[in-house]
DNA sequence: GTGGTCTAGACCACG
DNA sequence: GTGGTCTAGACCACA
């Protein structure tokens, strides 16, 4: 796997989902967890298109998304920068978690999985190695 | 939302999401929960296109992907049915279990989130009718 | 695997190739091995029908197709029998060798494997015991 | 016969055998053989449904195929590319290899025919022209 | 009646 | 430009 150093930001890109989807996802994650701080400066759309070998317009369609997200603002003849609210980053984070909990109960619910059988799972294949939570 | 039933099987569609996978997702999940028995007769393509109106070859996807999964067979000129073998819908509801567990779990870890963070969130939100599992 | 005696032959019919091919095959694999003799009495269609439990229609296709083959022949009020000549059974059988060897020389071509290449792989899975592979 | 050459890749093709399938052949074996290499482009599914005079949905059935065989990969909106994953090859090959000669050994087998018998023919009709292996 | 293959042509998401 | 989904409708093999 090829991964992509771009200021504070590490990228890891292939081909098997939509582009601008793994840099949503990749910048998200690096906000949530603090990678990148809160008022950082993001890189520029050309700037990142062209290290990660990209057309602009995948990168730009990511950066509207985070800033629909309200996770980045756009400062004019600035560029872009992370949001300065820990409240904004707070609420889109419980948002999505919400999110991906509730889609993941539906799947465990349509195969006829209990609670039970998750945990289970979950104890024998990764009940170490859990981590990387801040709260 | 509308409900459809056909035979013993019972479909919600939408425009949301491709068709054929959400015969697959759907009948998958009727298999995998025993709503229609091992070696019971699905209704054919064309029935089942005709009252969920759709395409026949919309329908003739969705049941290929089963039969690759070994969900079901065909019988030259009688029809698909579920498999007989509780074998095979044991190892297939294993595996798909498991690949949603897992990206289940990578993305909470992209958000930072722990597991605790999760039984808590599903502690309150999901905490009293499980077991059972329906909503 | 369902296996059925009917008479001196024996059949084991599945659902993932036609019937009569299947039929056609395991009576053309008796008559070539001699496990019906020559000039003996096949069963009639409609007994080997029910038997089978196929349509008539189905065993008639693969008895038409022995007869064509000159492995069979119809006597008016009797009955199919098995033909009586050693060499009409003897030809079919180097001709339908002769097709499913050079059928198999031309996947192995394919793929790209030479005839070193096969041989080896045949003496390390099958060198043993010819005829009842079972690992 | 007609041979149609659409880049690095030769096509012959029939209406004795489905469509979709002889292309899977084919470009199976262009792989196989090393006639186009590992990580070269494949021609676009439009370009050569067009070269070919087919459909492109009949063509991207075979692309599908190829694929879910792990010996091609698509990219976003830049085409389907050969793996770069000599393994991948490998290990198809061998697979496909093998569900090949077990196929032939029971062929043989239900004709009486002994591995003598088959090396025997062997020799004499395609004994001189051996050979174009490689591993 | 069943499923399987193929065509023609539309519309969409992605880059 | 790429592939992905869907429709409508034809023709075929098999039972």
């Amino acid at each position: 796997m090829e991964v992509q150093q771009v200021g504070s930001l590490r990228f890891q890109i292939d081909f098997s989902q939509p582009l601008y989807e793994q840099i949503l996802d990749q910048v998200r994650s690096a906000i949530a967890k603090g990678e990148i701080g809160l008022g950082d400066k993001m890189p520029s759309v050309r700037e990142l298109a062209q290290e990660l070998r990209m057309n602009p317009n995948t990168v730009m369609r990511a950066y509207q998304e985070l800033e629909r997200d309200g996770l980045t603002e756009k400062r004019r003849g600035q560029g872009t920068y992370v949001t300065s609210s820990a409240e904004s980053v707070q609420h889109f984070r419980k948002s999505l978690a919400e999110q991906y909990i509730d889609a993941f109960l539906a799947q465990m619910e349509s195969l006829g999985l209990s609670w039970n059988d998750i945990e289970e799972y979950i104890r024998n294949n990764h009940g170490t190695e859990k981590g990387g939570s801040q709260e």
